[in-house]
DNA sequence: ATTATCTATAGATCTATAGATAATGC
DNA sequence: ATTATCTATAGATCTATAGATAATGC
């Protein structure tokens, strides 16, 4: 997110000058997240931005880097997400799981239309791929075998069915993000069917939980 | 998908003709479906088609209605995903829901970016939703309605936890969708842990019916 | 006589920069 | 003296078409 330009010279630049910055970037990122990179004209952003389509270059210089500037921002944020999703405070481990899908779903909630961005960047151009898989293959490799060891522990302690942690991340991920990844079409279902959008959102958290905890829950009703 | 061309001449139109129309359709479909509307160059799709770029308006006017074609038959082969996904033989309930999100996945593996292209191409293009919407809204109302009470009985019949028909659907779709959603960006993850993609494929179609089932299922165990 | 193909190019759009002008700080 | 802004335009790219030429069917 761009904070929206502080008031206060900061005695490098004239005020003017940030101020033209900031709109600049909050345009850019407006345009960048609903049309993508190649569905963006630099012009359209000078124009959103109120400023002259020169101005654009002379502060960004080309449109990519621009774009990177954008995409990166996003990329921290999804990052910070992270870390802020996992690090829990002293709970029981249920608990731990739930505020966990609740806090995901929530996040994503305030990012509506992040998911879809950085998938579709990531999808859509191989070099942009490449140039963060080793930002991704280190998070992973980072953060998540010290889990690994905690998690298997859980679930013998609290008797719960057994699956990877991997897959439990992936399940979380898949229910939380798609209710965002299809929000432009699942409008129509959300109309016939969840009233609002809210009601929606509300619906979609609650089952979501639901369902992960009763992936874990053990019982003794199997289907074999 | 398209069928690359018939050598039989129909009388119509020449052979070369046929052939050159449906080269043109294939290279399209390609671009499309890698690049996107924006991303993709009508002079690319006629150098990978191998024809002049004069060739592909010949044929079909414009890039958009080019596009369209390749659109509509995407939607067409969705469409026809649900039905044949839907209409099962003989089975017990369990069995049948099992069958679906099996057969889900599979037509998913089978297409692997059919889901990412249509979600974008509507997210993106505000005018192409307002022309599927009254498609979807009519696909939902003729569909589910008659669904939902066999639904509803199912559940009681079978002694099943209470779950909405359209949240189940979610569920599944939300599940099976995100595997090959993220497909690029997990390839990092498929790596470190499941060695392959189709490792990876195996392990996810089962842990997606082994969650849908659980969420189902009747257990004693609950966790308020 | 009709259909298909190629060459050449118009016309639109978009990114980027050059160079002149105005505003600010020292 | 430096930084910011504007106007004008170059240069690249892309969609689309005109018009000439070749191939096929009748």
């Amino acid at each position: 997110m761009i904070t929206s330009g502080r008031k206060v010279n900061t005695g490098r630049h004239r005020m003017l000058s940030e101020d033209t910055e900031q709109a600049i970037l909050l345009a850019a990122e407006q345009e960048f997240m609903q049309k993508g990179y190649e569905g963006t004209k630099t012009v359209t952003i000078a124009r959103n931005a109120g400023v002259t389509h020169a101005m654009l270059h002379y502060y960004f210089g080309t449109k990519e880097r621009l774009f990177n500037k954008i995409f990166n921002e996003k990329m921290s944020l999804l990052g910070k997400m992270v870390t802020d999703v996992i690090f829990e405070p002293d709970m029981t481990p249920l608990e731990k799981i739930t505020a966990v899908v609740d806090r995901h779903f929530d996040f994503l909630a305030e990012h509506p239309d992040l998911p879809r961005f950085l998938l579709n960047e990531l999808a859509y151009n191989s070099e942009r791929r490449r140039m963060v898989e080793h930002k991704l293959r280190f998070a992973w490799g980072k953060l998540l075998p010290p889990l690994q060891l905690d998690w298997d522990k859980m679930i013998v302690e609290e008797g719960m069915k057994p699956i990877s942690m991997i897959d439990f991340i992936l399940d979380v991920v898949s229910l939380n993000l798609f209710v965002f990844l299809a929000l432009p079409v699942l409008d129509v279902v959300i109309d016939e069917f969840y009233g609002s959008r809210k009601a929606f959102f509300e619906a979609r958290k609650r089952e979501n939980v639901e369902i992960i905890m009763q992936r874990l829950l053990q019982n003794n009703n199997a289907y074999e």
